[in-house]
DNA sequence: CTGATAGTGTTATGTTATAACATGTTATGA
DNA sequence: TCATAACATGTTATAACATAACACTATCAG
């Protein structure tokens, strides 16, 4: 299972896109979604999905709230995790069951079933697009049961982190 | 909540194995492989095994800490961690991500990537064989990431709560 | 006998998430 | 414009889930 790639020591699927980019663009997507949704992009909404976007790794709900504290806002569990729903629920945050985190959509606006990559070392996430990751999940209905959401979460080791480990 | 079972208006998912048989054969394979790996199949083990294999369906770490106690055994939390812990580890035991909970493995003494169809509605859970759910998982190998473990949950309404829901 | 390993027990604490209720703010629409 | 409903945020308390650290016993190899 083991590929040696000469030049490119890190798994592309961790860094292939510009962060600048990213931000701003995922900044613009999710303001216009809630104005065309006629949806309250409020400050604390939007602080949240900062803190989210900015450096684009899964926190903690109570990561996400000392944030929000050190900002001026309320740091009392529920304000996370009531805007953390409310972003789910339309699609800009997912949450990563096996880490009890939650990470900014990377294809918003997309209807889609994220499935992550997890390093289980340096706890670097990323959302791969189903085709992309090879991964076909083809059959959203299995035997009359109507599946509404999945959860599909790879963990493992990338390749920076096991170079690492055997140097 | 109650289950109409006329001709078949149950998804099959939920229903098609024989429980009895389920039961014995489980426990039988469970005791063959310890047997085999030298492994200490202890009163304690079993009795976790029992109680989450006796129902077959998922259990939250304290309702199996509960069930301890009042089969005598203690019922500190340590205790249920310890030995679900062991028994994830051999394959025998899951955790489903999306309810905090731990259920008896279906297809034990297989190496498999198990993948559950969650109803949210009774929370009934089936673990499902990757083929016959029409998942294809075919690629271990994402960029050179080297997946150890995939998480693969389901969640939706099944055949019975949804007609129960529109009757 | 001695020291290592494994299994269980216990206490305390850490981490993650929600219930319940209070207060302010923004539409709606008689 | 004034009631009222819906939405957003704030606060306190508590529930639910999970682990750290250490103690005690049994087993077994040297
Ligand atoms: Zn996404
Ligand atoms: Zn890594
Ligand atoms: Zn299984
Ligand atoms: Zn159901």
């Amino acid at each position: 299972m083991k590929k040696k790639r000469e030049g490119k020591t890190t798994s592309k699927i961790f860094d292939d896109h510009d962060h600048g980019m990213c931000f701003d663009d995922a900044i613009e997507q999710i303001e216009n979604y809630f104005l065309k949704k006629n949806l309250q992009f409020t400050p604390l909404r939007r602080k949240v999905f900062e803190i989210l976007i900015r450096d684009h790794k899964p926190l903690g709900a109570y990561e996400i709230l000392e944030a929000l504290g050190r900002d001026g806002f309320s740091s009392s569990p529920p304000i996370a995790y009531r805007v953390l729903d409310f972003l789910m629920e339309h699609g800009f945050v997912h949450k990563i069951q096996g880490l009890n985190a939650f990470i900014a959509c990377s294809n918003p606006n997309h209807s889609h079933s994220p499935a992550f990559v997890i390093c289980r070392k340096c706890e670097k996430v990323a959302e791969v697009d189903e085709k992309k990751s090879g991964i076909s999940f083809n059959s959203p209905n299995i035997d009359n049961f109507e599946v509404e959401k999945t959860t599909v979460e790879m963990t493992g080791v990338c390749t920076t982190c096991s170079r690492a480990a055997t140097i």
